[in-house]
DNA sequence: TGGTTTGATTTGTGATCACACTTGCTTTGA
DNA sequence: TCAAAGCAAGTGTGATCACAAATCAAACCA
């Protein structure tokens, strides 16, 4: 066979083909464990143990281990002085830490990015309002899992556009901090009467359409801060009727 | 002996003895990596191998592999898709995205501290003015690798008095992602006249004394700006001379 | 009965090994 | 002479083992 002939043969096939990739287990666990932090899983203060964990994601220790260990650096768990992990408990001083960092950090990411929106993207992220009146119109009970994931690539769909590759993993740092507090306060959000998240999402994608930048920043803090300040109602009269360790 | 004697000896030899802590093999190659790369004694795009630096550093390549992917989370090193690890390249764009992301979140580090230190703390920054001078003074040639720490311990001074341990360790792992960066810029800056940083840092000291959150805000900016303004301008300088890869 | 001690189990840490993939060089064949 | 195949050294990944520290429980003594 002549190399031409070769040559286009391959071409041929890679052209049908999908690149296969090489994840390796280590970031499979890490994922898996990304996945369940932000979406509230697992509980503060809940204590996770290596060989727990591998059984539960069928693996052996040593993925695990490198994914906690990657976890803790970016403070989405803690290490005890016991060498143990855990997730972070909650306090007060926490979720206004935290919220302020979110609002300053994906605040300047929205502002940046209102700036470099193109109509293009504008309107990926505008379909995606849609999907979610669609979600909420049909009510089923798995609401909140979904909500959650929706409510996350709306807006990690808008902080790609802000093109700052500083800022995108130190929002998912803070997403993945959050998530255990935030999964806390979705669940109360349901029960009580749940303004709908969907009007602050709205003047969001308007700010954004209009490329006014403060008022997308205003905006999205508007947005964050709900279930923060939500949480913070609920600790505080929680500890005030009674504190328990 | 009885149990009050018992506990009494106790207490008298813990007050006498310094806690030995149980630092692992793991943290202490962590630690060691990272005063490492903020020092810059890691070059741009240098490729790091497990095997290598556990050598160098007298361990088993365990410790070191996990330290990698701690390192490699926080973007301190980047992960090729060979699987090899290198110190990340610089780029115009990431010099100019280092540069915003320290502004934003130191910035505001500051302001907060500003508004929260007290005067032992602030006596104790305006110290380390003085002790900058003295080393200037006698011009060692060791100055260098002198100046950063001290540099590092300055801001860090000022930054853990803002009271939140949400940002710190973001400033931390910003440190880390400039520090190849900075340590260029800064032998270069020996080399050039150089304007004392500490005139910097003086005005600095002055907006915190007065607790000006504002001011010391844009002191800070002004402080860090310059070292990145430098390399910035280095590197247009030589891509424009000529291109190589 | 209450507090202490002792022992067994669990857990994290580090070392070592086996395996697969990459890389660079040598060898081979046209 | 040159390109492709093959080989060898080096590298990251994951599994397993050994060990020390922590935890928990039962047994024990006062």
């Amino acid at each position: 066979m002549q190399k031409a002939a070769i040559e286009r043969n391959n071409e041929t096939i890679a052209a049908q083909l999908t690149p296969v990739g090489r994840e390796t287990v280590q970031d499979r666990v890490y994922s898996e464990l990304r996945r369940a932090l932000i979406g509230g899983l697992f509980e503060p203060s809940q204590v996770l143990t290596i060989r727990g964990l591998a059984d539960a994601l069928v693996t052996s220790t040593m993925p695990v281990r490198e994914a906690l260990g990657r976890l803790i650096t970016e403070k989405a768990l803690e290490a005890l002085p016991n060498r143990s992990v855990r997730v972070p408990p909650i306090t007060l001083e926490r979720i206004d830490d935290l919220l302020r960092a979110r609002s300053l950090i994906e605040g300047e990411a929205i502002a940046l990015a209102a700036t470099r929106m193109n109509p293009r993207q504008i309107a990926s992220v505008e379909a995606m309002l849609g999907e979610w009146d669609e979600m909420r119109a049909l009510k089923h009970k798995k609401d909140i899992d979904r909500e959650a994931t929706l409510n996350q690539s709306f807006h990690f769909e808008i902080y790609r556009c802000c093109g700052s590759a500083v800022l995108i993993p130190m929002i998912e740092s803070l997403w993945l901090q959050s998530g255990p507090c935030i999964r806390v306060a979705i669940y109360a959000f349901s029960d009580a009467g749940e303004v709908d998240t969907a009007h602050y999402h709205r003047s969001i994608v308007a700010a954004l359409a209009r490329q006014d930048a403060q008022a997308a920043r205003e905006a999205l803090v508007a947005d964050i801060s709900r279930p923060f300040a939500f949480l913070r109602d609920k600790l505080q009269s929680a500890s005030k009727e009674g504190l328990r360790a």
